[in-house]
DNA sequence: CTCCTAGTATGAGATTTCTCATACTTAGTG
DNA sequence: CACTAAGTATGAGAAATCTCATACTAGGAG
């Protein structure tokens, strides 16, 4: 993590991400702008974090490292969100790990000082409920999918979610701990999907050759898709 | 659903459950009390609720119904604690259901009236996100460890969480749905139980017996446990 | 240039979990 | 009292998924 004492940078992200509108009072003049690196930890397991985040660029997971040596991963996030949020409110809560992804710009408050004055803050706090309420929404639907369906499905819903221009390009380690499943089992079924002539793996990545059955495939999970 | 017309136990209840501190202003006042019976829904799926409810007797749960006809029960509601408060804070929400388990009695406000003025309200405001992010994190740790776990170990947890006097006694099909299993499964698994001699079932229920075995089945799964 | 880490790949066999079928029991309802 | 819905139980076979082992590749750090 390193401070970055660039004005200019700074009041740039705030603008591009309303980072004004989100207090009742002027936040924006005590928020310092932070930089992680890729694999840095914003919030790491169980260490309360000094700042409240707002992730202004980069991509970050959430996830919850358990007892067995397994990750889940949660949730991803991306600008602009909160991070830190939980362990602001509550003081009860055991922080879970938040990583960088892609390296990271937050714009920081420090807790210590500014705690108090933000939950006094309608404004703020009405935009923290949303954002909460947003984030246990979707924190479900995946737990839920996660569940109901098989791998295949949920797998056809995500590279049709995350594909750009006809590729599938992502970090099958990272996916396989947000699929729930492991990762020689991801490998399995995408292997399976090349097999069966869904996909064809050139330089570029993964190229979506039948998009018609991978939709159909995910059809069940993408539905009530809130 | 049904409006109960009966100010001291209305009273009763405010003060059992600390109501009034909730707000900044009193809203008690304008809170009606609501009665629910088995297996009515409090929220149903996708239809906004037209009030906020604080449920101040009874047990509801939280699911998600997927488009394969799997239902995924993702918390259990308990007093006291809100329901209805990611509708009324986010119009887009699309709700999820809950539905009574044992008979419920609700402290209700009407949206359309009041929502401004509890979006208005800081000590509210401050309330339900500690709430939300509470819930949130449980929600959390359920889908990681129903992820990271195998249903012995999690059913091993889940009964000693929930035995009374030595005896496990919750519904097999809602616990199936807890854990994320087939039901038929979990009760194989319970058979399981049963002729290892950790579990013994009489007329009272299932009794346990090996209570030790169950413990170091659970213990990965319990560890960890903010 | 070498070492190390993270990521990619694949095989083989074992477990876990699912689907479907079928019965039986119990409590509530007309 | 008969009917119905919800819950309990068990068998059999199939599938989804896991564990462990083993190789190989690419990029950053010293």
């Amino acid at each position: 993590m390193q401070k970055i004492d660039d004005d200019d940078l700074k009041q740039q992200f705030m603008s591009e991400c309303n980072y004004e509108f989100l207090f009742g009072s002027d936040m924006a003049q005590h928020a310092e702008l932070l930089h992680f690196k890729v694999q840095e930890y914003i919030v790491e397991n169980l260490v309360r974090p000094k700042y409240l985040f707002y992730l202004v660029k980069g991509k970050a997971k959430l996830y919850d490292s358990l007892a067995n040596g397994k990750d889940a991963l949660i949730d991803f996030f991306t600008p602009p969100c909160f991070i830190g949020e939980m362990e602001l409110l509550d003081a009860k809560s055991a922080p879970f790990s938040v990583q960088v992804i892609d390296d990271c710009y937050c714009l920081a408050l420090p807790v210590a000082k500014y705690q108090a004055q933000l939950l006094a803050d309608p404004t703020f706090l009405r935009n923290v409920c949303i954002y909460l309420s947003r984030k246990n929404a979707r924190n479900i639907k995946t737990a839920s999918r996660n569940q109901g369906f098989t791998l295949s499905q949920r797998l056809a819903a995500f590279i049709l979610l995350t594909e750009h221009d006809g590729y599938y390009n992502e970090k099958h380690t990272q996916v396989s701990e947000y699929l729930g499943v492991s990762y020689r089992h991801l490998l399995y079924v995408l292997a399976e999907f090349v097999k069966t002539g869904y996909l064809k793996k050139d330089r570029q990545g993964y190229h979506i050759i039948k998009l018609k059955p991978l939709q159909q495939l995910a059809r069940e999970v993408t539905s009530s898709n809130s």
